[in-house]
RNA sequence: GGGCGUUUAGCUCAGUGGCCAGAGCGCUGGUCUUACACACCAGAAGUCGCAGGUUCGAAUCCUGCAACGCCCACCA
């Protein structure tokens, strides 16, 4: 039955159609079957903040490579899908869309209203995500898809926060935390970034008490005097040692504290060598509190102004208080100098508003145990980091095992399952002693006692007992830290969990090995007594043209569905895992598409985080959008997409594999599979079979090993430059005689099956049309027996072949069979013989490979457009010819009148130049004696061989060119 | 300051001790040769960041330097 296929590929013709068949035959879904070994994956869930971006694609796409191989391999594989509901990161982003829009803030709305904002922006971007997957064509079980926040998560979460409670591994502590002043929430040092603003250096003095003595120091932040409680100096100092023990009154809140000595807080060479102490907003005061007991004065509001503890400054924006304060300490002379500085100073990574540090009420998980638990996980061996270089990162941070700090003055995420009491002890052990879903603690600072539980049911068997519950939320961390087990319904003991647990492994980029990996080892192992997963794959990251990482708060991202639509999604897919090498992140320069012309506007800097609202189209002047991430359509101008040239090489591999499908399917009419012997096969057979061999071999090998890129380049070098550019070429000449056709058939058949398959996790659509067009032209097919085909490439099994198929003499004739061809084009352009026109060949070879040369020879005449051919040794030298001369062969080119006796001795003497100048370095390694004696016998011999074989060659040329130059 | 990484053709990147250092894009010349112009054929193009060292032999290993990127820490 004849197929036909359309001259090019149109991807957007077959997608949706495959992906529904996918989705309707099950290929995707998985179950417990103790029969079969399971290879399981869950994603990293994308955050529900935006709409995913290149680097979430390069993420899903290997993982989906790796998915799609293993089910080919035969085992039960299983993807499972989700998504974060990312706390500060959504609340934020939809807190800012309410006050552009509305310009209210969360307190104008309540926590019940935002939260339901927030849920209705979660269903929103949670449907654009898990569409964006499904376009991608991630083959992930779509009934399993879970969202951290849903039910089945918010178990996990509540069971595990009270295991930890009941373990004592939950605390709660005053610490000094990193403030965002306009979320009003405590930010993790991992979201702080620092950035160099313009400051000043002040210098002040506090007078000594009781003494006209005065004690100068610097301060790049003046406010914070009001919450001094000492001033430090270093033990050795001569200058103040006298003064240790004194004390200073800080003139605007009339307080006397005392001079103590530190010698780790101080450093005599800087500055004054005196340091004012401010435990409550600075992290090395803080310390230094501790060391000495010094009281510690919080002197901010959590919206950033001064408090009651600034006496007259309270109510006063920080800024506005250390203007204040520098005015009034001047105008009481105890200023004295003012220097301009740049201060690197923390910012917060959500709000971008500068950093306070803030002594305040937090909740902490103790980490040593855990910690180190983690990092045996991995020091012996049971998880494996590719590449490893990555497990130090890993190593190192878990090696500090800081106590993590896990509640967020947040209204969108877990609320901690936390409530304060004030009451008897008996009173809780009357109420709640038979129950263990609930545990209590009293904590002595704020003399009161914790109550955690399962469930918030408890709370109704407690009217006695006056509850509050704690307002804040954990740490999303905190969730996505149980994800490779809640997603399978612990803490029950489920037939998922112990089927797909450990998982296989882990697929994410290395910013985010401390944040979640290393967690999500530690709850693993705390919950489970179990690794989470057995490797840990930290691939490359896109960077967009100007080298900064794609996100989603830069604004600098790239929709995968603009790549999709103009190149298709096997193009984006086969053109990031090429990308995807083991050392480089990937540049992405952009383009934006003219909506009105499709011209290429480069993407600029300025064009960045929607900063620029309209271009004017340099080709057809015509006014648009930018392409970005705009959270909403613009009624006025059309939005240009985003695209980029790189994946030309995608789409254009796609299509080349398509034509040699098609012109595959144009040869079919009269397909008959047969069983073939391989060792009769002829030599262009065993070549091909040989090199497929070797190119599977190759790609289970990198892909065992997590190169895929590597794997891409193998399958691309295969499929084009060997399949298609030499076989399916020798394949033309077969195929028009009936006596070898149907073996090329066959041959041609099982090998571009092969390929299919192996592309298959790469390049999921184009494999599928392809395979369901060789159901209907062939489908029985395969080497050494035909076979019936599965119904799906997807389900359909890895290729293999034996050993023996491996035939290196083979591949060698038919390289020289290709290296004579590529000779002869080479003097065909160089005296631009017309296509149409044969030549005649003579070349000059050991009767070795004159013999493989002959069994070639009709490809030869094929490919390189010859008529008459002579090999052998003694084969004359035509009068008018052009040469090349090889290794292997003299080659002349009979070119009777065509010849052109200057052009052919401008060759010759290019060659001749080549040689010797090779024959030069070869000869002076050979001609130095500690090579001859060190180097191993083998290289040595090669050496010689080579430089034999360039004498008689430049010999060769040289006769030649004397012979030319006589004419 | 500590760690990791990068520096190879105009661009984006492969290449972990030994045949003339490779690919894709771009460039030059020639082909619409009935699978594919998203293609085919041929070609030009690189003192492999710099300086030392190890080695018979270095893009590849070591040391130092420079530039860039990321992570961590710190900066009264």
């Amino acid at each position: 039955m004849r197929v036909e296929l359309a001259r090019q590929y149109q991807p957007a013709e077959v997608e949706n159609k495959w992906r529904a068949y996918w989705e309707e035959k099950g290929f995707f879904q998985s179950d417990p079957d103790p029969r079969r070994p399971a290879f399981c994956i869950v994603i990293p869930p994308p955050n529900v903040t935006g709409a995913l971006h290149l680097g979430h694609a390069i993420n899903n796409t290997l993982q989906d490579v790796l998915v799609r191989w293993k089910r080919m391999q035969g085992y039960n594989a299983l993807w499972v899908p989700g998504t974060d509901h990312a706390g500060i990161a959504t609340q934020a982003v939809v807190e800012r869309l309410i006050y552009q829009q509305e310009g209210k803030t969360r307190h104008d709305l309540g926590r019940e209203e935002l939260v339901r904002r927030i849920w209705a922006w979660k269903d929103k971007y949670e449907a654009r995500i898990l569409g964006q997957l499904r376009q991608l064509g991630c083959s992930c079980d779509w009934r399993r898809t879970r969202f951290t926040l849903d039910p089945i998560c918010s178990r996990a979460v509540r069971h595990t926060f009270f295991r930890l409670f009941q373990a004592g591994l939950i605390y709660r502590g005053k610490r000094l935390v990193n403030w965002d002043t306009t979320l009003q929430t405590a930010v993790a040092d991992d979201e702080v970034f620092h950035e160099t603003v313009k400051g000043h250096f002040w210098t002040f003095r506090y007078p000594v008490v009781g003494s006209d003595e005065h004690i100068a120091f610097s301060t790049t932040r003046p406010e914070t005097m009001l919450g001094d409680t000492a001033v430090a100096v270093h033990p050795d100092d001569p200058r103040y040692r006298h003064l240790i023990g004194r004390r200073v009154r800080i003139p605007l809140v009339e307080r006397d504290i005392p001079i103590i000595a530190d010698a780790i807080l101080v450093d005599p060479a800087l500055g004054t060598g005196a340091v004012k102490v401010t435990p409550a907003h600075d992290p090395n005061d803080y310390q230094c509190a501790l060391r000495h007991g010094l009281p510690m004065i919080n002197i901010l509001n959590p919206d950033g102004t001064i408090n009651a503890h600034g006496g007259r400054y309270a109510g006063l924006d920080r800024y506005e208080a250390r203007r204040r304060v520098v005015e009034d300490m001047a105008a009481l002379g105890l200023l004295d100098r003012v220097e301009d500085r740049d201060i690197d100073l923390a910012h917060s990574d959500r709000s971008k508003t500068p950093i306070e540090p803030y002594l305040s009420d937090q909740w902490f998980v103790r980490m040593a145990d855990l910690a180190q638990k983690a990092m045996d996980a991995v020091e012996q061996g049971h998880i494996r980091f590719y590449p490893e270089r990555y497990a130090r990162t890993y190593l190192d941070w878990l090696r500090e095992k800081r106590d993590w700090c896990i509640s967020r003055q947040l209204w969108w995420g877990h609320r901690i399952p936390v409530w304060y009491a004030r009451t008897e002890a008996e009173t809780l052990r009357r109420r709640f002693g038979q129950r263990s879903d609930i545990a209590w603690t009293y904590d002595e600072t704020s003399d009161q006692w914790l109550i955690c539980s399962l469930d918030d049911s408890f709370t109704a068997a407690a009217e006695d007992v006056p509850l509050v519950q704690d307002p804040d939320v954990l740490d999303t961390w905190f969730s996505s830290a149980l994800w490779p087990h809640e997603v399978f319904g612990w803490p029950d003991r489920t037939a998922d969990l112990g089927y797909y647990y450990p998982t296989s492994v882990l697929v994410t980029s290395r910013d985010i090995i401390t944040l979640w990996v290393a967690r999500m080892v530690m709850m693993g192992l705390f919950n489970c007594g179990q690794i989470p997963f057995r490797h840990v794959y930290i691939h490359t990251k896109i960077l967009d043209g100007f080298g900064e990482t794609m996100s989603k708060s830069k604004g600098n991202g790239v929709d995968p569905l603009d790549i999709i639509e103009i190149y298709g999604t096997d193009a984006l897919r086969f053109t990031l895992v090429h990308m995807a090498t083991e050392t480089q992140d990937a540049r992405m320069p952009v383009s934006h598409v003219c909506p009105h012309c499709s011209h290429l506007v480069p993407q600029k800097q300025e064009h960045l985080n929607m900063r620029t609202r309209r271009i004017v189209c340099p080709h057809c002047k015509q006014p648009f959008r930018p392409g970005g991430p705009w959270p909403e359509e613009d009624p006025e101008l059309p939005t240009a997409r985003l695209a980029s040239e790189k994946f030309e090489l995608g789409r254009n591999f796609a299509n080349k594999l398509w034509n040699a499908a098609r012109f595959l399917l144009l040869n079919l009419d009269d397909y008959a599979p047969v069983p073939l012997d391989h060792s009769t096969l002829p030599v262009e057979d065993r070549w091909i079979l040989s090199r497929l061999t070797y190119a599977i071999d190759q790609t289970t090998h990198l892909l065992d090993t997590y190169q895929l890129s590597e794997a891409a380049r193998v399958l691309y070098d295969f499929t084009w430059s060997e399949f298609c550019d030499w076989y399916i070429e020798m394949a033309k000449a077969r195929l028009r005689d009936p006596q070898s056709k149907v073996l090329a058939q066959n041959i041609l058949v099982a090998v571009l099956e092969a390929i299919v398959k192996l592309l298959h996790p790469l390049m999921p659509f184009v494999t599928e049309s392809i395979w369901q067009a060789l159901a209907q032209a062939a489908p029985q097919r395969g080497v050494p027996k035909p076979r019936s085909a599965p119904e799906s490439v997807t389900i359909a099994p890895w290729p293999s072949f034996p050993q023996s198929y491996r035939d290196p003499t083979i591949e060698a004739n038919i390289q020289l069979m290709q290296d004579l061809v590529r000779s002869i084009r080479s003097i065909r352009n160089d005296f631009r013989i017309d296509d149409r026109q044969s030549v005649d060949i003579y070349v000059r070879t050991d009767n070795e490979s004159a013999q493989s040369l002959e069994a070639l020879s009709s490809y030869i005449g094929l490919l390189a457009k010859t008529a008459k051919q002579s090999f052998g040794p003694q084969v004359p030298r035509p009068r008018q010819a052009a040469t090349a001369v090889h290794n292997r062969f003299e080659l002349y080119v009979d070119l009777a009148d065509l010849i052109d006796i200057p052009a052919e001795l401008k060759r010759l003497s290019k060659q001749k130049l080549e040689k010797e100048k090779l024959l030069q370095s070869v000869r002076a390694r050979l001609s130095n004696p500690d090579f001859v004696h060190k180097a191993p016998p083998d290289v040595v011999t090669q050496f010689r061989n080579q430089e034999k074989d360039l004498e008689q060659q430049l010999e060769l040329l040289r006769a030649n060119i004397a012979q030319l130059s006589q004419m």
